[in-house]
RNA sequence: GCCCUCGUAGCUCAGCGGAUAGAGCAUCGCCCUCCGGAGGCGUGUGCGCAGGUUCGAGUCCUGCCGAGGGCGCCA
């Protein structure tokens, strides 16, 4: 899955499984069956008594070669037990033809050995990317006011899917689009001004409390468009940073105006023949490439329609080098999706390079009650009312804790509680534990010695094996949740782990009296290992691993 | 009408085509001589419905039912 050769060491758990099917293979050779055109299968069972890998091979293979499951599955593990591969204790049938790998505690001591060893820089960091740019767009929006609760959700998850694909070898891009142009700006402008002036907005206006507050801080002489637009900036930019949400780049509609990028958009269409014009409009002829109707660019009077401006600023990103694009949009501009595929493949560039994970909608829950996040209410629910009433880091999690693909239901009471109910604790308190024993060794004189002169081989209490066959999981937990796109897969990681060090805390003292030195040197690296990991996962999610709380 | 997402325990949600479907909360019990009890242990009910593919389906396909969101010369 990511390379074992060049690109750095070999490490234990990435080897294990080539192991593995290396052996799998070599014994499905000798007894002359053909593997699988999927490809030979090795998964972490759910059932610890099925051992700590498992292959379906046999049960994959057995219909084309005309055998029976269980009888390949047993020639396999005949030939398999000849010659053992590393750390393999047993290898057993089961059930329909599973074959079943046990292996010993020392795989587990290894695991934890290489995880100190490369610690949070280098551990669980698969090079699934190569390099490759990748440009992440979220959030992106409108500056019109401040950014509300519902856009906490995507600006979690881009955040979290850019920290992933980063580790995962990605060169990220994290971008903010601007919409600084049009109707809305105008509108906005003018709710601004007619407030500063005590009038009432427009019809259609901006009729949000923050209108009136901003509109006060509204200098004499200045456009109020423009100054609107930088107020909003601003407002957004410092709520997104409260929650560890940054963009290397803000790009902005109207330089695109400016540069000349829309009408070069528009020949360079137009020179590739999808362009027609009819009623007055320009449009462009997208039923060609998949979408179910074709769109107008220039409206008629003349205006550019959004889709236009948002056609140019994808073809820029292109320019720029990006292999692949990355769109985090709402629920509600999912409709869109094949329009602007539509669009890049209309101007030459592979659409499969273009994805767009959607988030679903945010149901704020506030006593029990419904809370509306409509815009153009008055009663709008901001992103920085969320944050001030629920903490960054909880508010963060609670946006990872479930896939995007599901309607989320933020309760903020349950989110505000500093109680067991909400998970954010429950994963800190993990962390700040490691610390208290951090300290309290310190404070009693004992230092951890060099791993070399640890001896993990007497980890054998089940929750200490349990802590390291999560942290073992780390890597290809990171790869899949990567591929996936689904930050959320971190979270339940992080909760696992967590769960499983709280049974070590309270099952293993580190320091106790009746605790012998060996064994709390020994625990004392499996600590570190935990906090490692620990620390991996919560800053994928961005969420703070406090020393103490 | 068409398109997208979802439907799993009382609640909020996990679940890479695998073996007896899991967590947290809530309920009811239990555990404080020792590293922070914001913790640990135990306790039961469940894959919306019907077909299909497969050795094997919560997972893939089709239909139905239900929920949310889209179907503008608005963004």
């Amino acid at each position: 899955m990511w390379p074992t050769g060049t690109a750095g060491p070999r490490w234990l758990v990435a080897g294990i499984r080539e192991t593995l099917t290396e052996a799998l293979g070599a014994a499905l050779a000798a007894v002359g069956v053909a593997a699988p055109a999927s490809g030979i299968a090795l998964e972490r069972p759910a059932r610890r008594e099925h051992g700590d890998w498992s292959s379906n091979v046999a049960l994959a293979s057995a219909k084309a070669a005309g055998r029976n499951p269980r009888e390949l599955a047993a020639e396999l593990v005949a030939r398999l037990e000849a010659d053992p591969p590393a750390h393999v204790a047993a290898i057993e049938i089961a059930g329909p033809g599973f074959v079943n790998f046990r292996l010993h505690d020392t795989w587990l001591h290894e695991v934890l050995a290489e995880v100190v060893t490369a610690g949070v820089d280098g551990f669980a960091r698969p090079d699934l990317g190569q390099g490759a740019r990748v440009n992440v767009e979220f959030v992106s929006a409108n500056p019109t006011g401040p950014v509300h609760a519902g856009h906490g959700r995507g600006a979690a998850f881009g955040d979290s899917l850019a920290r992933l694909l980063d580790r995962c070898g990605h060169a990220v891009h994290r971008e903010f689009y601007i919409n600084d142009r049009g109707v809305q700006m105008e509108l906005f402008g003018a709710s601004l001004a007619a407030r500063k002036a005590g009038l009432e907005p427009p019809d259609d206006g901006y009729r949000g409390e923050y209108v009136k507050e901003w509109a006060a801080e509204l200098p004499d002489g200045v456009d109020p468009v423009a100054w609107g637009e930088e107020r909003a900036l601003a407002d957004q930019r410092a709520t997104l940073a409260r929650m560890n949400v940054t963009f290397d780049v803000w790009f902005s509609e109207k330089s695109m105006v400016e540069s000349g990028a829309i009408t070069a958009t528009l020949d360079d269409l137009r020179g590739r023949g999808v362009v027609f014009d009819e009623d007055g409009a320009t449009w462009l002829r997208s039923t060609d490439f998949g979408d179910d109707k074709d769109r107008v660019l220039v409206k008629s009077d003349g205006e550019y329609t959004y889709l236009l401006p948002d056609i140019a600023y994808h073809r820029d990103k292109l320019d720029r080098g990006f292999e692949r694009l990355i769109d985090v949009w709402g629920a509600d501009h999912h409709g869109y999706v094949p329009r602007m595929r539509a669009a890049l493949e209309a101007l030459g560039h592979d659409p499969d390079a273009f994805e767009v994970p959607i988030t679903q909608m945010v149901n704020l829950m506030r006593s029990g009650e419904e809370v509306r996040l409509s815009k153009r209410s008055g009663d709008l629910v901001t992103l920085a009312e969320v944050l001030d009433e629920v903490g960054p880091d909880a508010a963060r999690l609670t946006f990872l804790l479930q896939s995007i693909d599901t309607r989320q239901t933020f309760d903020l009471d349950v989110v505000a509680s500093q109680a067991m109910e909400n998970p954010v604790f429950y994963v800190q308190y993990a962390h700040a534990r490691i610390h208290s024993i951090r300290r309290r060794a310190a404070e009693r004189g004992v230092e951890r010695a060099p791993l070399a002169d640890a001896d993990l081989s007497l980890l054998v209490h089940e929750r200490e094996l349990d802590v390291a066959r999560s942290l073992s999981e780390l890597p290809e937990t990171v790869a899949a949740a990567c591929n996936a796109r689904a930050p959320h897969q971190i979270a339940t990681w992080v909760r696992e782990l967590a769960g499983r060090f709280h049974g070590f805390y309270h099952d293993c003292y580190v320091l106790g009296d009746d605790v012998p030195p060996a064994l709390t040197q020994a625990r004392l690296w499996l600590v570190e290992a935990a906090s490692v990991g620990l620390a991996i996962g919560l800053d994928l999610l961005g969420v703070s691993a406090p020393e103490s709380m």
